[in-house]
DNA sequence: CAAATGTCCAACTGTCTGGTTGGAATTCTT
DNA sequence: AAGAATTCCAACCAGACAGTTGGACATTTG
């Protein structure tokens, strides 16, 4: 059988992603990686060179792909309520990815970032999309337009970064599933830009 | 001279809370903390029982001290805004809370929470305290007042949960010191209520 | 003062982990 | 088909780490 390494390595990122967002770059254990995709662990340190760097290498990925499915098109940028209900359900159905960022949040300063240059570029996109919305008059002008994006990220992404908190916030309210949240964000976006 | 046990439970706190904000529960390293405290680390396991109970001992007195801090009366509902202003205020001078709470939230369901209890009746003292103001009419009521509870949180805390993220966005921005963060929050959480 | 209780600490242990290595098997090159 | 290059893997290693222990020392109690 003809070597595939291209598959090897995606089956070790596949794997990778799981043990990371569960456990961070840490607590990740490189044996059960390698376990996990059916593969030596050797291979790991061949392909990636090492643990942390096999984080980076899964983050990118992952940072790829957020921005693949998740596209804000200048017109989509008059309803950022939507936007934000979009973004949210792209993390309910893929709940690693923001699990990956707060561990490199935690680790920030110990560790140089993944991928600045591309993830820059790509906020000053939405950033610059939000500002022509706002210049044009489809959305209010009297929040700046990077706060704005900060907002609906933060308002999307709290959710899941602290869920016993929310859970204990919501303790009171009945009717609290994914379609109350995702309502209540859409709502509240709305009222950012009313 | 007399043992002072409850001086020491206090070191070990105060050296526990560091190197835990810094390093999350995994990463912790209980001969680090023992050293930093000046005490010997068997000390820990005598006082505390082991490194995940102090762990919750140094969360549960994190989450005391912000409870007490930033309190919220009935007429400081009015103005959300600055209630989440003195919120910013609070985490900009104790960082350590929200990044002990965001390891809290990563290794959610693999641990029981710390002070369940105290803390669902401390978010629903605020959230009837909003709900009041609602009622009273002296903020906006088309927001249900656990999710406006939600959104405070969420915009003061984003920033330090994933500085890495903010960073790159906000890197368009030539004024982002705290004094703008905490602007441009105020006025968001106004326009949510107002 | 003597027994009992509690505090402190140095040294130890069993286990786990990231990373390495030496060589066998497989594919590519010429 | 010979040899070079690459992929694979089992076994190994050195260090680190949470938690323990046994006993010295201090304090309280009666």
């Amino acid at each position: 059988m003809a070597w595939n390494t291209a598959k090897t390595k995606q089956l070790l990122l596949d794997a990778a992603v799981e043990e990371f967002a569960e456990h961070g770059p840490q607590g990740a254990r490189v044996d059960r990686i390698a376990a996990c995709a059916g593969v030596n662990k050797e291979r790991i340190y061949q392909y990636f060179g090492s643990k942390q760097r096999l984080f980076t290498a899964v983050l990118e990925a992952e940072l790829a792909k957020v921005a693949a499915d998740v596209p804000l098109t200048g017109e989509q940028a008059t309803d950022l309520g939507e936007y934000a209900g979009r973004v949210f359900d792209y993390h309910c159905a893929h709940p690693h990815f923001l699990r990956l960022l707060a561990w490199e949040g935690l680790q920030d300063g110990r560790v140089e970032v993944a991928a600045e240059d591309e993830r820059r570029a790509h906020y000053a996109e939405k950033v610059a999309a939000f500002a022509k919305a706002q210049a044009e008059g489809r959305i209010a002008g009297d929040v700046d337009p990077a706060h704005l994006l900060y907002a609906v990220f933060a308002l999307v992404g709290w959710w899941f970064s602290v869920p016993q908190v929310v859970r204990m916030m919501m303790a009171g309210t009945p009717d609290d599933g994914p379609q109350a949240r995702r309502a209540a964000l859409v709502h509240m976006v709305r009222r950012l830009t009313a």
